[in-house]
DNA sequence: GTCTATACGCAGATAGAC
DNA sequence: GTCTATCTGCGTATAGAC
């Protein structure tokens, strides 16, 4: 059971990576069973079908994707140090998968109801987004942060956060990011600088600073 | 031949979006002459095989995608007024083609290399690069930014402008942003917001303002 | 659990009539 | 330019031996 577990595992990591590349039709059996090191006939036995397979990929990638922010929203820790620990939490899950970002975004635009449906199924979302919410209705009525949009302040800091895994290739080719280790240190300095972009965004400041016409 | 020009306009429309949507290797000709209202075999009377098709595309969102933003760049207003213009001129042609970030997300993911060539060979892109790198480089000496790594600038943009179009279809079922006109509104107002964020990373400020630990 | 052999359908591409 | 018919190969999936 233990070797089985682990080519399991294999499996579903080789599986990423192709459906990932080349799209939930566009990825072949016969590919991913390369990538796992295994013969095709061997990954039918492991997953019936293609879409079970792709089932699973989905999964486990969703559960890393939504790492338990919820812990980050129990204590009693100002606004600003909890969106510093959230920036932390998603950093680091996503230097280990890179390629989450992008197997995300092309669920998104083939199968939006689908991932919509699943991520509300999943353990506590529901609740956390509820309480986040609510955490920044209250700051904003207190008036310790801008009161804007939660549209604003997510799509801000899911692009920050993301896009530098979903243009990986592309910056360390523009760039010249030699090596693994250079594009971690570019990745790691960066918190600092979304903690920053979130802090202008949230802090208060005078009327139309926004205007530039 | 002012027929068979709209023709080949409607085919490239649909083979676009169904390759936006599975892939180079995913999309099928059934699939986009379908799209595209015509028969699979006067598809392959227009574009004799798939990957001329997929050239075509491909070609045509970069000259899309890389708008000429050589002209901000040439009068003498203000760095900060030409980044204005910058986003500007994103945000209106992606408005106008919102399945762009994603096609070009799945080409770095994809094959990095021919996309980077590609956009090498492409009109004064290298030149552009050069003049807009130069410029900044000069604003940093003389002190009227920040002197940060153009990575975090190129990064801090692509990633704020495009975003909410990779995201798109999640955005507009998290939100409920129910019809066409309301997503149009909410990224008409990012503008300033993406420009705001611009703003607060190019400006010059005391120092040690990235750090929360 | 892992292999070989095989069946079946789908997708790409061309020939050739009109 | 647009159609019908057809060839060929690839990909999925299962049966069955070991």
């Amino acid at each position: 059971m233990k070797n089985s577990k682990k080519v399991e595992d294999n499996i579903l990591r080789a599986a990423r990576k192709i459906f990932t590349l080349h799209g939930r039709k566009g990825a072949t059996m016969a590919e991913i069973a390369e990538e796992a090191g295994i013969s095709r006939t061997l990954l039918n036995y492991y997953y019936r079908d293609k879409d079970k397979l792709f089932e699973g990929v989905f999964n486990d990638i969703l559960t890393h994707f939504l790492p338990n922010i919820n812990e980050a929203f129990e204590d009693n820790s100002s606004i600003m140090e909890k969106i510093g620990r959230v920036i932390d939490i998603y950093t680091d899950v996503l230097l280990e998968n890179p390629d989450i970002p992008v197997f995300i975004i092309n669920q998104i635009n083939t199968d939006p109801d689908h991932l919509m449906k699943t991520v509300e199924g999943i353990s506590n979302f529901t609740e956390t987004r509820a309480k986040i919410s609510k955490r920044l209705e209250a700051e904003m009525n207190y008036g310790s942060i801008r009161r804007i949009p939660t549209i604003d302040i997510i799509t801000t800091f899911l692009g920050m956060v993301t896009f530098p895994f979903l243009g990986k290739n592309a910056l360390e080719k523009a760039f010249k990011l030699e090596d693994a280790d250079e594009y971690k240190n570019y990745i790691l300095g960066r918190k600092a600088l979304v903690f920053d972009t979130m802090k202008n965004l949230l802090e208060r400041r005078q009327k139309n600073v926004f205007s530039w016409s």
